[in-house]
DNA sequence: GTGAAAGCGCTAACAA
DNA sequence: TTGTTAGCGCTTTCAC
């Protein structure tokens, strides 16, 4: 009907149902209904449509379906950065579990800016995502963006980081923990002047990490001293710094907890190059159970940060959340870290 | 006009361009004009419109406007495996170079899977993704999912493989000749029985290699020894395999090129506790310049493998395609990629 | 079990 | 410079 006056010409057109429809003498409806396998659709013409379909090249246009319905089985992924394993573990446990309950991934990538991280919020509202998992910047303490989403009622579920939303959900593992783990670990080892290598504190993840590694000395009867708490974030350079603030330090400290793995391998080599003893002299715990890891001399201790398991409990959750599966408001999942113990902090013949 | 009949009790109602052209007396037109910044828009009207949208908190509504113009502005991203140094490097560069031109990404896994990466690449036209850039599973010879995009005129750009698809664009180093290069270097350092450590040859990335490796030998005189190949795959497992496989050989090898860092790493790691010196009794190179190449000692000598540069390329010719820019057919962009020599394979004083 | 008709929110040709 | 009008392709009541 609606294509009835249009000249026959044009091979740009797309096939629609109702191409479909006029193949087989039915209503467009019909065919719809059949192609999303409604019930009430006899198996016989539901059969004949699929064979039109095929025959025909049809393409559904989820577009025009989205539109209607107001679902778009999208999910929005907002990171602040990306280029690291953890995160690429993350993508692939959310990437998976989404792939197979039939929703699609948007990654926004805010490159740790603040600025362009709201840019990215707003543009997944323009696309109406139906949820958010997001790993925020957090340089500062405006998440403003974080409740349009919440006023739209679009759900969104925090990972790595991000305590500061009130009644927002989150997966996350016990960084306090953990900092306490790493740093009981060192001191069980005889280390008394431990070193804490961390990134910036406004982000809670690293807050908490210190605040498991204050604790730890607390309890050993060991008062913090700031001169050994270097908070000049996680990367190579980092390391590098690290080690030759670790070098120029006076009383040597015997132990360094390094909250990344490839930071610590960094630092690590720096000081084996400069003639200093692993772990004799310095013994070393990491983060993250990167690749790294297992692969550098000696191997690194390290805390197991399990990012496929938190992808894919972040969307599976959401996921349920939008099935209307649980209504229930903001949970935490806690997800369970642990001190993998290797050579790099072994000081004593046993553990 | 549309609205008034309705109640207006509904707060689940969207506040769309009728609302904003209500409130401030003018068309739906003009607002979707003023929106989007058309010059015919005067700037008075154009401030109201922005004022009035701001203050009613209007998100626009990408999907009907893509259903309209066709237009998603959306890329599809197509990776065989994600979580790996290499991959999140692509997926960043595409990212960056993606939000500046006002593009989002959205990415399918196929998981090694020739039957997934069918079903997403389905799923991406039914989307209407603007265009496509895929590294391809190409555990067979079934590439024709692909043939999809090129009937419905949507542009892909490959990857990291898929030589197999004529007329197609693709992004790609010169295995072939890194091959070479690394096989020669070890020559160079008196290597005369060199392992070489693979992927399946089927994938054109790994048969490149091979063919490189093979034309150095044979340059310098030396004939292809079958039992040194090694096709078992690059990971953890095959690095061990690849070290025991070694180990057994007889007479010794004297050189080996494992073309993935990681994989790399562990064998050489499992050499050294077994007592070999590297690079005196095995000179090693890798492949990829992950950051493990740094930290492990010996460091490793491998080759670039710049991924953030060939996501950008491929996102940015895609984009640009997209915009009309250049109609010219299939193209084939060489990235360029190179040696850097390091510690494990460098077994004279000099080079 | 199937059809008619309205409309999701936007864009863009054509008028004015 | 702005308004009118007709869809984009699909879903979904409501009717039969």
């Amino acid at each position: 009907m609606k294509k009835a006056d249009t000249p026959v010409m044009s091979t740009r057109q797309e096939i629609t149902i109702y191409d479909i429809a006029d193949h087989l003498g039915v209503s467009s409806s019909t065919v719809s209904r059949g192609l999303q396998n409604h019930p009430t659709i006899s198996e016989s013409t539901r059969r004949e449509i699929a064979a039109a379909a095929a025959a025909l090249g049809y393409q559904r246009n989820l577009l025009a379906g989205s539109l209607r319905s107001r679902i778009t089985r999208t999910i929005g992924v907002i990171v602040h950065d990306l280029n690291n394993q953890f995160m690429s573990s993350v993508l692939t446990g959310i990437g998976s579990v989404a792939s197979d309950a039939g929703y699609d991934v948007i990654i926004a990538y805010s490159a740790q800016n603040t600025a362009k991280e709201a840019l990215n919020a707003q543009n997944f509202l323009k696309r109406r995502v139906d949820g958010v998992i997001a790993s925020p910047v957090c340089d500062n303490n405006d998440m403003s963006h974080f409740r349009l989403f919440h006023d739209k009622k679009v759900p969104v579920i925090f990972f790595d980081g991000a305590a500061e939303c009130p009644d927002s959900s989150m997966v996350v593992i016990d960084n306090a923990g953990s900092g306490y783990q790493a740093t009981q670990h060192l001191l069980r080892q005889g280390c008394r002047r431990i070193v804490l290598v961390t990134g910036n504190k406004n982000r809670e993840v690293y807050a908490q990490r210190y605040k498991g590694y204050a604790e730890a000395l607390r309890d050993h009867g060991i008062s913090v001293d700031d001169s050994l708490v270097l908070t000049n974030g996680l990367n190579e350079a980092a390391g590098i710094e690290a080690a030759d603030a670790i070098m120029r330090m006076y009383p040597r400290p015997d132990g360094a907890f390094i909250t990344d793995d490839y930071t610590a391998a960094v630092c690590m080599h720096k000081l084996t190059d400069a003639g200093w003893s692993i772990p004799e002299d310095l013994a070393i715990v990491g983060f993250n159970y990167d690749f790294i890891s297992k692969v550098v001399s000696p191997q690194l201790t390290t805390i197991q940060y399990p990012g496929i398991e938190i992808g894919e409990i972040a969307a599976r959750s959401l996921i349920d959340h939008l099935k209307g599966y649980y209504s229930n408001g903001a949970a935490r999942i806690v997800v369970r870290s642990q001190l993998v113990k290797r050579a790099s902090s072994q000081r004593l013949g046993q553990m």
